[in-house]
RNA sequence: GGUCCCAUCGUCUAAUGGUUAGGACAUCACCCUUUCACGGUGGCAAUAUGGGUUCGAGUCCCGUUGGGAUCACCA
């Protein structure tokens, strides 16, 4: 039987970390198996129907070369991949499984939703037991067919303990009595996720079900509806969820938990796969870095994690770094572009500035703050000049900066080797440190304690006339 | 509350029943150095707890504690 996967969202916002995890591991599990990987769109819920938010989840799985292999927008042989678009199936499954003895129809009004009322807390936990579950077949259908709402509930008949196997978890043993006879059809016609993930998983000829292990005490549900159809249940492979911190799952909230926002925030999306692909797995080697074809070649689900892990967004800044630092320069450039919006109309040296930029950075975003300087000196103390290590103060500064600006003025090859070879000189015919120069140079040109990049490589940066005009007013402060 | 699931450094995790319990992030120190960063070296740091089984338990069994999930015409 071929590996067939699906990732199953529902259409009701952002693209969350946690179920990019989970798209990413029906994903490897496919492709690992030379198998197939469904998109589908499980909107059944058209109250939390969200505009636009099947058009993210498009963007975030092509953004990460999660290609699929069949989906609402590619059509494939067991379309269609949107749930809407199937309630005629799932009408007739239903009313079938209703023929078969799996479910009934029900006529009770709504239950109002009390779960937040803690003093019928006891009450709450009392099971629903439907009444209609008496009303024969015929006279049912008879009813419908007067027009009269229905919906059509699962019959949970069996007694004992239901076991199945999840990968991940292993062996799982539910007692019958702890099911639900839950809605299977909603009385708009359209199914809830208890009916229909069993009847397209089946349909779509699914081999692998990967989902958040929420779903572990209600999976001997679906078990039942498989078994009264004759079909055979997939492969189950159950995921623990992905926390924010020890208490609280990653919420929608959140701005942080998105794909989108971070990679708004200077996140690369092969970092930010690579992270989510660690988080409750790992190869057993002491690899870390993989690109989504390496993940292809090693993932293993057996090898699937049982407990939560928590996002920890300082170890994903790290392995950003690692990205930004493993591109190309022109890459970088190229990411780094847009990020230097406040340094237009100036003529700056962007090239260089990428250069020094690339290993101080783990979040694109971190440019802003790291180039503030160049867009505008800042209003600085003299008091800066004055380092122990560098041997300077703002009197050896003043002599410094003095010395330099000629040296300076008179420089014609305007490169960093070039300007580092000459401040050095200077710094020798004078008896000077290195530092007692540099030092200087590099506080006059940035106004800054710590910069990105040396006195010479920013002078690169600024040019030649920044440069010189940088120098002379920090004489005039001194 | 019933039921199910989970439990190794702060975090992500490794360890056929036999290792000084390993790695990575973070952190600290040092080296490199044109400040900072990158890079390099080293340090700190964990088997929740009580019983068993065994020559030997992080690993197997039971209890306890702690945490999570579930009990919708949501998925």
């Amino acid at each position: 039987m071929k590996t067939r996967t699906r990732f199953a969202p529902s259409p009701t916002g952002y693209m969350h970390i946690g179920n990019l995890r989970t798209a990413l591991y029906e994903y490897l599990i496919a492709k690992a198996n030379g198998g197939d990987f469904i998109l589908r769109i499980e909107d059944t819920d058209q109250k939390r129907y969200v505009e636009g938010a099947t058009d993210i989840i498009f963007k975030t799985l092509k953004r990460v070369g999660m290609n699929w292999d069949e989906g609402p927008d590619i059509g494939g042989n067991f379309g269609p991949y949107v749930q809407s678009e199937r309630k005629a199936i799932y009408a007739e499954y239903a009313h079938k499984l209703v023929d078969l003895g799996g479910a009934h129809y029900c006529f009770c009004a709504h239950k109002e939703d009390d779960s937040t009322d803690d003093e019928n807390e006891a009450e709450a936990h009392i099971k629903f037991k439907d009444p209609c579950k008496n009303i024969s077949v015929e006279e049912a259908r008879k009813r419908i067919a007067n027009g009269e709402p229905f919906v059509v509930r699962q019959n949970i008949n069996k007694t004992g303990t239901s076991v199945f196997h999840d990968v991940v978890y292993g062996d799982i043993e539910i007692d019958y009595d702890e099911l639900d006879e839950g809605v299977l059809l909603k009385s708009d016609g359209l199914p809830t996720y208890n009916f229909a993930n069993v009847v397209d998983d089946h349909l779509m000829q699914i081999s692998h079900v990967v989902r958040g292990n929420e779903y572990i005490s209600s999976t001997p549900k679906y078990n039942l509806i498989y078994e009264t159809f004759g079909w055979t249940p997939p492969t189950y492979v159950h995921v623990a969820q992905v926390m924010k911190d020890a208490h609280h799952k990653l919420s929608k909230r959140n701005g942080d938990a998105s794909f989108q926002d971070l990679v708004a925030k200077g996140y690369l999306p092969e970092a930010v796969l690579n992270y989510i692909a660690l988080l409750g797995w790992n190869p057993g080697t002491e690899q870390e870095i993989f690109s989504l074809q390496e993940l292809e070649k090693c993932f293993e689900c057996e090898k699937l994690n049982k407990s939560p892990a928590i996002f920890d967004i300082t170890k994903l800044k790290w392995m950003n770094g690692c990205y930004i630092r493993n591109l190309s320069a022109d890459e970088f450039h190229k990411l780094a572009l847009p990020f230097y919006e406040a340094l237009q109309g100036k003529n700056y040296n962007l090239e260089a500035l990428s250069s020094v930029l690339q290993p101080r950075i783990e979040v694109l975003n971190d440019i802003a703050d790291q180039t503030e300087f160049l867009a505008q000196l800042p209003d600085y103390d003299i008091a800066l000049f004055e380092n122990k290590k560098m041997k300077t103060n703002p009197e050896v500064a003043k002599q410094a900066l003095e010395l330099a600006l000629p040296v300076l003025q008179n420089v014609t090859e305007w490169t960093n080797e070039n300007l580092f070879a000459t401040l050095k000189d200077l710094a020798v015919n004078n008896e000077l440190k290195n530092g007692q120069i540099l030092y200087p140079v590099r506080i006059a040109l940035s106004g800054l304690e710590t910069t990105p990049g040396g006195a010479t490589e920013l002078a690169v940066i600024l040019g030649k006339d920044e440069t010189i005009k940088r120098v002379k007013q920090a004489l005039n402060k001194l």
